[in-house]
DNA sequence: CAGCTCCATGCAGCAACGCTACACAGATGG
DNA sequence: CCATCTGTGTAGCGTTGCTGCATGGAGCTG
């Protein structure tokens, strides 16, 4: 039993299929397969079982591939140990981030690691069950979810969360409201309201506001972009929902704090186990953390 | 970086020189200096330095070596959540053993491990400092010491104390003290002694007994095999110490527990903490454990 | 200090392993 | 029912990693 076998099963286990592990690891599937094979003759195990047309890992097939995450992040940690004596934490990292996220943090992450560190980063602006499928293909993510405590399908996720950003109502200048400290539901209720296609996350507040208001807004529109969102509202087509941090300041939009429905996305960095231990992007991790300190106080954990 | 690299890492900081490296795992010197340098361009570091005319592990070499065992450990207990597929516990099992401590409990051991397991026992009569190389080449080290505490030597080894068995003073059954309940240095100061060579572990305990009584032996003899000891302990030559549990009951011949001076050795099971963790090995142990429990309580630990 | 021994290393040659390329069979789905 | 996906088997080939042998240096010994 060698690495190389380990993480095949580990990638088999994520992927679902030696098709998908083959061109992860870029090799023939029919490579694979070999290995594969090899690998149950010396265990004297199977390790997949056909279904359909594809194969699952059999239970052994899944103890191994669930020990080889253990396996690889040691490894992993060891050549961490090592990096001090290879000139440093140095080498190329593949950033995933949601624009919305990475907007505020991306350039201060950037500013923060030095010219040893090359960044690549990839915007990808997916639903919130999609970032785990993000981390398979990127050393890290950087995606956001609507509820305090992690999705359960980051559980084998190393999950950093970074900021806990409140939402608040974006409205022009001009409004009446604009110079209010806060607002409530039920001071905005019945407004032209910019929203998101339905079923994005922030529509769900949305509709968390009406309910609490006992009325519905007036949707003039519904768009993806914030920045576009925020366009309209400066030029007086309705109110809707932007990221504090995340929005840059204007003097044709003033962002007030919405009192008595919940409101708040966590932003946070999700990295495969045995990624998070290679030394780049645990200091990645450290730089991101020390950059959303600056923005805000942590939050818990 | 593959697991057989590791090895070799681990292999060296243990044995010292490419050639014992290559002697234990059956290779050529040639094979394991080219895998070193091999190791060492990708890694872009080195390993090793010369020093007369032999090698040394660099710095990063000796990190290397002991993240080595931490990797090997996972995938050892990894394999061993495999053995329940691979039909149970089964496997071959070298046990290094001094005889003293093994006479009690090897025939306990195979008697517990059911024929699925293949114990192969070497006797080794060593002084106690050699107990941790003996672990290099056997899966199991039955061994003892005299302190309650483990040796420092024994640091980077699994330590299982299995059994504390008090050393006994012996006599001949027709000697006028053996109808006591037990002796004290003073009861037998002066009297003619079968001892053992010096140096020897169980001549600390007679030079404690002479230092307690002020008043030397009259040795007669010094051998190495108790069974010897207590053949002339029952001819009538003399009394020595013999201990509790791994001296087989004689009518010929009196254990009587010493007061007055702390005796007793602790007997242990050592291992490498990679091979500890392979399913047959650690097996092993825990039928150690209830052998040693059925002799006497526990030590603690 | 010469000769012997032991250690590590380099090089040539060879065997084995692991990959690609290609063909093929079964399952799926429009 | 054809197109397309899945995994698998086989032939061929390149790479890897080993052995065997020779070399050079360091220590030990008389």
């Amino acid at each position: 039993m060698e690495l190389r076998d380990l993480v095949l099963l580990r990638e088999l286990d994520e992927r679902g299929s030696l098709t998908a592990v083959a061109r992860a690891l870029s090799v023939t599937p029919s490579a694979v397969s070999q290995r594969l094979r090899a690998l149950e003759r010396t265990l004297g195990l199977p390790l997949t079982e056909p279904v359909g047309r594809g194969v699952r890992l059999t239970e052994p097939g899944r103890l191994l591939a669930t020990g080889a995450v253990e396996v690889a992040a040691v490894v992993a940690s060891v050549e961490a140990r090592l990096a001090a004596f290879q000139g440093g934490i140095a080498g190329r990292i593949d950033v995933a981030a949601l624009p919305s996220a990475g907007v505020v943090l991306l350039p201060a992450l950037l500013g923060r690691l030095g010219a040893e560190v090359e960044v690549r980063v990839h915007d990808h602006d997916v639903a919130e069950a999609d970032y785990a499928a993000l981390a398979r293909d990127h050393d890290l993510v950087i995606g956001h979810r609507m509820s305090p405590e992690p999705r359960r399908d980051w559980q084998h996720l190393r999950v950093v969360d970074l900021l806990r950003e409140p939402l608040d109502i974006a409205l022009p200048a001009a409004h009446p409201l604009a110079a209010r400290e806060a607002v409530t539901p039920a001071d905005i209720a019945g407004e032209r309201w910019i929203g998101v296609p339905e079923g994005y996350p922030f529509d769900d507040l949305r509709l968390a506001i009406e309910a609490a208001a006992g009325e519905p807004f007036r949707i003039v529109q519904r768009m993806r972009d914030n920045r576009l969102v925020e366009a309209l509202v400066e030029a007086g087509f309705g109110m809707g929902i932007l990221p504090r941090f995340s929005t840059r300041p204007s003097t044709g939009v003033r962002l007030l704090p919405l009192r008595g429905v919940a409101t708040g996305r966590v932003i946070s960095a999700l990295a495969r186990p045995e990624v998070a231990e290679r030394a780049v992007v645990r200091h990645a991790l450290e730089a991101l953390r020390a950059c959303a300190a600056e923005i805000a106080p942590a939050p818990r954990r």
